[in-house]
DNA sequence: ACCCAGGTGTTTC
DNA sequence: GAAACACATGGG
């Protein structure tokens, strides 16, 4: 199957995701770093206690005691790790864009990814979420699910993050809307049926060609394709 | 009670 | 390089 047939699919399927949730690019950034491996619902509560705060500020943040930060954002998992993760990339915004995320989300893309990656605790996946739901830009995210969703349905068999998103952006124009649509309905499935408790993906919407399990392994042959 | 979640960094084969 | 491990809370 190819992309545009499976985004066809899933957007019949699911419809609008309205994605990302967050009212500012900042909001956007800092749900991104926090839902690193944690559920939605967790984060929603770290990013609640920031607001009653009033953290939700780049100067607020890096200026605070760490254990402070640690306890309002606790709900979301790892929280001493992603308060690290936080204070950093604020003072990084305010050393280097006069504390504006507006300003770092206004360079060219591969600039702005090359020093969002430098972040620490800012890998492919969060640093494309900032830039393609906080800056607009079109970059395709992917995670898990995509990985998942990519080996189930025959698409395209590979681990690694970066040939995955090539694949794509190759098959894919480049357009932030679609790449943003795209991702959101791509997690809608992973959650609702291309799970790892369904390994033989009962009950997908679109799981036509599906090739779970994916291969017999056949001893002595490594030929791929 | 166990498993999983919209990953990342470090350590170890 | 790939694989294994640490990091942690809350919901199903």
């Amino acid at each position: 199957m190819q992309p545009m047939i499976l985004y066809k699919k899933l957007f019949d399927h699911f419809g609008l995701q309205h994605w990302w949730p967050g009212n500012s690019s900042f909001e956007i950034a800092v749900g991104a770093i926090l839902t690193q491996q944690t559920a939605w619902t967790n984060v929603e509560m770290a990013i609640e206690n920031l607001k009653n705060a009033k953290m939700l500020d780049t100067e607020k943040i890096a200026s605070s005691d760490l254990k402070y930060l640690e306890e309002l954002i606790r709900p979301s998992g790892f929280f001493r790790q992603k308060a690290g993760y936080l204070k950093n990339f604020c003072q990084q915004i305010i050393d280097n864009h006069d504390g504006s995320i507006e300003k770092l989300l206004g360079g060219e893309l591969q600039s702005v990814r090359k020093e969002l990656l430098a972040f620490r605790g800012i890998g492919p996946e969060t640093a494309d979420s900032i830039l393609l739901y906080a800056g607009n830009y079109p970059t395709f995210v992917v995670d898990a699910y995509t990985i998942r969703i990519c080996q189930r349905t025959g698409m395209f068999d590979s681990k690694k993050y970066d040939e995955v998103k090539a694949f794509f952006e190759e098959k894919v124009k480049l357009d932030a809307q679609v790449y943003n649509e795209f991702h959101a309905l791509l997690v809608e499935l992973g959650k609702n049926h291309c799970t790892s408790s369904n390994p033989k993906c009962e009950n997908c919407p679109v799981n036509n060609g599906c090739q779970y399990p994916r291969r017999t392994v056949q001893s002595g042959s490594q030929s791929q394709r």
